[in-house]
Formats: C-alpha cells, structure tokens, sequence
DNA sequence: TAATATTGCATAGCATGCTATGCAAGTGTA
DNA sequence: TACACTTGCATAGCATGCTATGCAATATTA
C-alpha cells in the first residue's frame, strides 16, 4: 500500500513528534503515581538521581549532568528545598556557589525510587521483546544525540 | 558484555522514561521555534490539527480526538480565542456546550504549518534509514497503546 | 412533575519547563 | 588599583499539563 502525504494531509499518527509527546506524558503520568507515596514529583527525579550519585555539588556542576536550563534547576530545587528534600549550603571559597546536599529524607528513599521508575520501564516496555528494547533504546539516544546540536 | 543492575544503580541512558522525556522537549523546542512565525505556539498545534479537518465541533467532540484533558483543552482554547485563533459559539440545540471555529488567521497558516511539523520530524529522524524511521513509529505505538490502559 | 443524576465546560491551584533578565561575586586587564 | 568582563545563581513571566472542584443545563427517574 501506497500513502501519498500531501500538504493538505497530516496525521498524527505517522508524527514522530506527536508520538513522542504523548509517550512522555504517559511516562510523566505512570512515574508520579508510583512516586508519590514517597513525597518526590517527577521533575525532582533526575536531580535526585544526580544527587545519589554524589552530593555536596555546586548547581552548576549539578547542571552539567542534567538536561534543563539553569532556570529549571534553580525552581526545581527551590521547591525541593521547600519539601526538605536538599539543603543549599555557601560554598567557602566562592561566595556565589552553594553546594547542594541531600537530606535524610531524600536519602533514605533511593531504593524505593529506583524500583518505582523501573518498574514503570519496565511495564510501559512490556510489550516489546528484549531485542525490541535494545532497538527502541538505541534509536532513541540516536534521534536524542542528533537533535541536541541543530 | 553483562550489565548488572544492582537497587544501587540507575542509568539515565538506559532508561526508556528518561530518554522520551528528553526527546520530548528536543521536539516541542524544535516545532516551536519553526512555528513561532505563523503566531501559533506548540500546545495549540494538536487542537489546530483536528479543527482544520472540521470545525464547528463541541469542546467535547474535540477532546475525543486530543490527548490531553478536559481542562487542558479548556484553557488552550482560552489562550487561542485570546490570540484570535479560534471563536466560540453558542451550541443552538444544547445550551451547556459550544462551537468551536477556526478565525480565518487560523485557517490560513495551514499548509506552513504542515510543513513545519514535516520539517522538524524529518531532521529528528535523518540519522535513521527508512526502515529504521518505520520501527521507530512502529515501537512508540506499541509502548503507547500499551500504556493507555492500565 | 419534582427530585436526582449526569453532562459540558470553566476555573483554581499546582508542577514543569522555557526565555529573558538582573545582580552580586569573582576574574582579568589596563 | 580601577575598570570591564564573566560567572553563578535567582527571579519574572509565560505556556503546557495535570487533578480537583464548581456550576449551570440537560437528562433520567421516582
């Protein structure tokens, strides 16, 4: 079968950008319901995941690990500090700096983090085989690495 | 090579939430700068879609074909009349709901805006062959519909 | 028909993300 | 040292999306 796509033709469907949208709502949507219980939201999420890492970092060197703008990092984690998830600290020898650590609350949820986002990986994935997984993963960070310089 | 993931590991790159999120955004920030001519902005691209296939639909016909929620639609609808990219109307036959046109701004910049989406799409997945485009697709239905239930 | 339930839409309040801008503290240079 | 420049972060203002809630109009049921 033959599809012809004119300029007065467009479908959703066939849209990789719609797709994709809609996906990362429904990722969005799945994560904060396991995640709610543990008193963190989504967006709070890969700033955790940097911070279990390694704590005791500027925004800036925490900015460099994740994907938003500075402006985002620095709402974001106004909001975590509001919720008693880090704490902003001077940084001693640059007055403008702050070191970002992790409370005790935040630390002691890691675990449950962990398995609630790879549990919703896991599931929204569960239709595809493992090969299918691996295709879908690579094909992603492919489209990802070639959108990031344009 | 064998990966093992321990409750203490997590990779961002080996997630598939973390991926489409980030995709995500690369998308909405490409479509917007190539729509933001034509004076429409990237949550109002979904609804313009189904209203330059018909018009003169119910809010609620409308947001059988979109997926987002009611109030999402609600208040994107607010922003468009704002804009004068739509108009509503009073529904004759049943005082509770409207009409929903398009302004004659809006139904102008159709085939621009086809082509901007057609555009960002394209160069998202230029680093793909045809049949990798096609899997791709392909991939984000399945994890989609598997996802819409549950 | 009167009471109740449902429907169609609007609004409030919030989180996430962006761009643009401001500003104090550091760095470099004349 | 004085001046300009850069850096690290905060804030304003906006769009997008969500859940929860309100409310008038319609539909249903007793």
């Amino acid at each position: 079968m033959q599809v012809y796509l004119s300029d007065m033709d467009f479908t959703k469907e066939d849209s990789a950008g719609y797709l994709v949208n809609h996906m990362a709502r429904l990722f969005a949507r799945d994560l904060q319901q396991r995640i709610s219980p543990l008193g963190i939201v989504v967006g709070q999420f890969p700033i955790l995941l940097e911070l279990w890492q390694k704590d005791g970092v500027s925004q800036k060197e925490l900015l460099g690990k994740i994907d938003v703008e500075q402006a985002t990092l620095a709402n974001t984690l106004n909001r975590m500090e509001r919720d008693s998830l880090v704490k902003r600290t001077k940084n001693p020898t640059d007055a403008r700096a702050q070191l970002i650590w992790l409370t005790e609350k935040a630390s002691g949820i890691r675990a449950e983090a962990y398995e609630a986002a790879q549990t919703v990986n896991a599931q929204a994935l569960a239709g595809l085989s493992a090969e299918e997984q691996r295709q879908f993963l690579d094909l992603m960070h492919r489209v990802i690495s070639g959108m990031r310089q344009e």
